[in-house]
DNA sequence: CTGTTAGCGCCTTCAT
DNA sequence: ATGAAGGCGCTAACAG
């Protein structure tokens, strides 16, 4: 009735049990399924639990339901302040339901992304979300095998592992090249970060002006330094340089900074575009024009994605497009 | 011989066993403690994990052997750009050491806190990295009974939980005010977050001078667009405003785009301190004195505390300060 | 509504 | 160097 456990050996169900006078499986249900068990021995559990410190090991439930309440999120690195809110969100949403973010990082390398994720498919979890399309084809071919939920993100393609959320970058760089062509600006050049996804929406800028155009591309990470020298590179080899294209805010940033510290106005002498609507892009001076992605929604979609997947509800759309939107502000006035 | 398994079921160590024509525990040896077997037994036990596609349990390992390799991770919220050096090293540690990250965010809750711990320790991490200290008395205490390494980061106490990795908050904003005073501005102002290592800053700010001091505090998250309209509410209590020591370089950032949209020039008319180095604080025009935190240091020294104690190795140290360094910029000249 | 019986997949302990 | 037994803490599948 008493005895608060020694401190030495953690309390297990099979002490709750006891304490309330129960077996072992009532306690385990009065936990887990209330809705079967009656009210007076759910309160004798609660209170056995009180009594004896009890935290559930859900290593061990999980060993036998086969549900970890994990689920895996894979990203290039943390860092990548695009990807955070969609991270953040997804986070959130996945605890609320009582699931738990297992963390890789694979470094934009391939080899990386195969090693994380035979160590996290270790871990059994419940479902995996990409922050990107999966790379390479034995490492999609293993995952389809295994059958856990995967949901790739912020990248779009008709043959997904299983899930999807996210836009076409292919058209996020066409929807700017046709902005920029549609104010005339023919002298225009792109300042991109070299990850497969900013090498799509160049792809899809170029597409729009039907040919080749000038490209600074810096090495990650895409910060306001590489901006800076970018606009540097660009100008060197188009010194009547009318517009650029950058692949992410920070990146457009620095743009702007070099172009200030060289007394080129902006947007009267160079318009600049960024990518990703980063929460400092409307109040720059001059207001930063830029694509707006929805990150939490990105997160919040694959969350339910996966989660509806896990309980084994049937999925109606596996193909989720968020879209985007260009947010024009007064860099490109 | 063959049979490269039905896909239904995936392979167990008890098939891997069987192909091999080994005793279980002697493939589990081969798998995890290899310098017991023999080469030749090893060499079949690996042929066997090829052909059945083994992908060991950690979950199951993790029961009998009370070692989960995990860590939980729990941060404010993952957008805060100052802890992500940190976090990401953190992660890159352990990955690198077989341990994955389990991520938890508080969102600066006492009560989400103490919820996150029990969900993290129900999944009975191996060590727990808190981004910041531990604020509720119970949780502290909680944690101690578990006896689970647990290191506190980013701040500094005489009485952690268990481990330490940080720098004196107090510290730093005597130095930063003392900073101020040496150079002979008396008119200055603050913006801050409101997070409880900002305002302790504050506070040792306030030391230094011996009185309050003008302060703007802001709702988070800490951006561009807060420090803007930080400066403008400092600049209303105290017009002739000669320095604004600022809680986070995105704060300090968008007090410089205020100042520069108002026609002040930083810094001969106001000078501006940032905190944190973010990566564009060099990089802007002008360029962002501010305080230099060696953010992949502390998760790199958090990782090697917790895997210590993880490996029962002796930890000799369990507080370490990482110090920090004012960064002098064009912003203060 | 409650209890009994079997394991989940692996590792620790003790034997050989 | 290898193996046989037992159990980690919990929950599915059946009983009653």
């Amino acid at each position: 009735m008493n005895a608060p456990m020694p401190p030495s050996k953690p309390a297990t169900l099979h002490d709750v049990a006891r304490v309330a006078g129960v077996s072992l499986i009532t306690a385990s249900r009065a936990l887990g399924n209330p809705g079967v068990v009656s009210a007076s021995t759910i309160e004798r559990v609660r209170l056995a639990v009180e009594a004896t410190g009890y935290i559930p090991n859900l290593l061990a439930g999980g060993l036998k339901s086969r549900r970890s309440r994990m689920v895996a999120g894979i990203v290039p690195a943390l860092a990548v302040a695009q990807f955070l809110p969609s991270v953040q969100t997804l986070t959130d949403v996945l605890a609320a339901e009582g699931y738990q973010l297992l963390l890789g990082q694979t470094g934009y390398d391939a080899a990386r992304e195969e090693a994380v994720l035979n160590t996290m498919l270790s871990r059994r979890p419940d479902g995996i979300v990409f922050t990107g399309l999966v790379h390479g084809a034995a490492v999609r071919a293993r995952l389809r095998r295994t059958g856990v939920p995967v949901v790739e993100t912020w990248d779009m393609t008709a043959d997904p592992v299983d899930m999807l959320v996210g836009f076409s970058q292919a058209q996020v760089g066409q929807a700017v090249g046709a902005f920029f062509r549609a104010r005339g600006w023919q002298r225009v050049g792109i300042a991109t970060g070299g990850d497969p996804r900013a090498l799509q929406r160049k792809d899809g800028f170029e597409a729009a002006f039907g040919r080749r155009v000038p490209t600074a591309q810096v090495p990650a990470p895409s910060s306001l330094e590489r901006g800076r020298s970018a606009l540097a590179e660009l100008l060197e080899c188009e010194p009547a340089l009318q517009a650029v294209a950058c692949s992410s805010d920070q990146l457009a940033q620095g743009v702007l900074v070099e172009a200030q510290a060289r007394g080129l106005h902006v947007p009267r002498q160079l318009a600049v575009c960024g990518f990703g609507n980063a929460d400092f892009a409307a109040h720059l001076v001059p207001a930063l024009t830029t694509v707006l992605i929805d990150g939490p929604a990105i997160g919040r979609q694959a969350a339910r994605l996966v989660l509806a997947r896990c309980r084994g509800e049937p999925v109606e759309q596996r193909i989720v497009d968020v879209g985007f939107r260009i947010v024009e502000r007064v860099s490109t006035a």
